[in-house]
DNA sequence: CTCGTAATGGGATTCATTTTCATATAGCCT
DNA sequence: AGGCTATATGAAAATGAATCCCATTACGAG
């Protein structure tokens, strides 16, 4: 990241690892607080934004349109199949995507073509444990 | 649409349809008035709802987390290419990701696999426009 | 250590969306 | 046609994530 190493970020970015799943903003400053780190919200939304502008994170949006946060793997973006129900998350192989999505761009005679790409479900344990 | 055919239900669906692009609840608020026919903003708010459930809309969220509507097409729903400088759209031929989606889907143990996919760009005409 | 500047945080603000609830009305029944 | 009732409307208030403001703090170069 750019700037300043400060103990919020530190912190940040150590609870954000910690988190196997997204997390929001808020979810995160609680964390902090319970993790005996309190970071101001702002700061919180700050060190994300940084993250996110330095392609250290992966970004989803839930249902409610609330932004949520992952860190992302070293080699490059991706894209995840979330449970609705209870959050859990994994990664899919999406090299079918990544290529649909370049060749559309490059065929459209637009510049600068980003791609999102989601999938939601429920997952096996909240099917069964659904009455 | 499930309920009643009211005055400012058909209004917001003649609005809609005449829209090429993507719409915000609140444009379409606007544009209503504009039209001689106001619709209160919870009605508006209301009517794309329904539409939303029905499948009679194709969503996408802006990058400030805004939601805009535009009709879609009867034979099922459609990903698009959007500029992210005026808003202009086109529809994509998304076999390729559909199948992709699907694929995923079943093999992931997940139930009831939804998607989003989203493309965004700066369309030609906004690229010669930008100094 | 000293200083300049970037960073912090609490509160205020914004703004889309949702909720509330009193009033209006679509559409069915007689 | 006239009445009735579940449904729909809309103005105003509530909600809540995200952003802005600005006085204060503290990183880190020199
Ligand atoms: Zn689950
Ligand atoms: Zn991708
Ligand atoms: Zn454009
Ligand atoms: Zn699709």
């Amino acid at each position: 990241m750019g700037g300043r190493l400060t103990r919020q970020r530190a912190a940040v970015l150590r609870v954000l690892a910690g988190c196997q799943d997204f997390v929001s903003a808020q979810e995160l400053h609680v964390r902090l607080d319970a993790a005996g780190v309190p970071v101001g919200l702002s700061t919180v939304y700050r060190a994300l934004h940084a993250l996110e502008r330095t392609g250290q994170l992966d970004v989803v949006r839930d249902e409610a349109g609330e932004r949520l946060y992952r860190p992302r793997p070293a080699d490059g973006h991706r894209h995840y199949l979330i449970c609705r129900c209870c959050g859990r998350s994994r990664p899919l192989d999406s090299d079918v995507v990544e290529r649909w999505a370049e060749r559309v761009g490059a065929e459209s005679g637009f510049s600068a073509v980003e791609h999102t790409v989601e999938l939601s479900g429920v997952c096996a344990r909240c099917t069964g444990a659904r009455p």
